[in-house]
DNA sequence: TGTACATCAGTGAACGCGCGTTCACTGATGTAC
DNA sequence: TGTACATCAGTGAACGCGCGTTCACTGATGTAC
């Protein structure tokens, strides 16, 4: 039966916050409309009273997720100078703690290699996302010329690329090593 | 109706190869045994008498376009000096061809972040799979320290992390920025 | 403010489809004598 | 070397299953008077 306006736009939400940990924990392929409805309580015929298909809802969840990531990542150690914040960023982002739990994590490591194969929507949303990622850099290593431009390219790729083949690697060792290299080789650039 | 031993083995390889350029270009997830078969003009049914089953298949085509694409590798410039090639392995790597043809390219990239999500045997062939672009990267930078380890495991997270964003974004642009960074960086790194 | 009615969020069953896997069957290949 | 037979690579249809999406239906909510 019909629901108030409060209780429509909660679900909505609700069918955003749940795609968007399972996306990110399984990867888009493996979930499906009715798992994310099932996680609600929710039945699959639902769904389509909020979104026009299951690749709306990923573009809405990469946009969402991307927003929700960089916007916590932002609030880091605000008072503090861009190179402590910058080790805070980079800490945080190789820690185990980010690697064993891709469901609340960056959406640009967990589905990055999903999205050459995603709806053209898809693609754009990613894109924003990697924008947004690499603004968040930016304010931990500021810098208006080519140099420092290059220098945050760097640096995401250098994150994206750790965090990723961390969570891949099956060998417990490796994994933890490559957290620790790519942590130590990105502050060491910044000269921290 | 049997077929000769050597057609039977030029089968299986067939069925390899060609799982390995769709698996790379497509992802596994998109991929069904029946697409790998019919483009080989053959139906489901034969592909079980090669393989217990798609999970096995990966598996076995993570190692063969491993050491495929590692092997072809290390046979560049084979003569000129580690920082020559180290040079020559940054650009290649970070190539707009290479960009461009997941297919035929290195599997650790296409390949990563699907890995989380396959069976065990996927994993530990993915592991295998990054030790032997390690040794790739070991040939070039080599060195036996804790820093020269560190380094060559934050070139190969650089590596992966150039080319996967690279291809992800829908801005060609950024892409290309990404590339070059990643490849001026990286070679900065070396010293070269 | 009260009432009659239109709206629409969510249900649950159904749709066509493609998936991985199985299986009885075929006939050329390989082998034992 | 020749023959009789077992093997098995590949066929093509079928299996149960889960997918994304649709739809007639329900009844509480929102709205027009």
């Amino acid at each position: 039966m019909r629901r108030s306006r409060e209780d429509t736009a909660q679900t909505r939400k609700k069918i955003v916050e749940t795609a968007s940990r399972l996306f990110r924990s399984r990867g888009v392929a493996r979930v499906s409309v009715a798992d994310i409805m099932g996680a609600l309580g929710l039945t699959v015929g639902g769904f389509y009273r909020h979104f026009a298909s299951k690749d709306a809802l990923v573009a809405e969840v990469i946009e969402a997720a991307s927003i929700a990531s960089t916007s916590r990542q932002a609030q880091t150690a605000p008072g503090a100078a861009a190179k402590r914040r910058a080790a805070a960023l980079v800490e945080t982002y190789l820690s185990p703690l980010h690697r064993d739990h891709p469901e609340a994590g960056c959406p640009v490591a967990s589905l990055c290699a999903e999205i050459p194969h995603e709806a053209p929507a898809a693609k754009e949303a990613f894109t924003k996302a990697l924008q947004r990622l690499l603004a968040v850099v930016a304010e931990v290593v500021p810098g208006e010329g080519a140099e420092s431009r290059a220098e945050r390219l760097f640096i995401a790729a250098s994150l994206v690329g750790g965090l990723v083949l961390s969570r891949a690697t099956s060998d417990p060792k490796l994994s933890s090593e490559l957290l620790r290299a790519v942590r130590a080789r990105i502050l060491g650039t910044l000269g921290t």
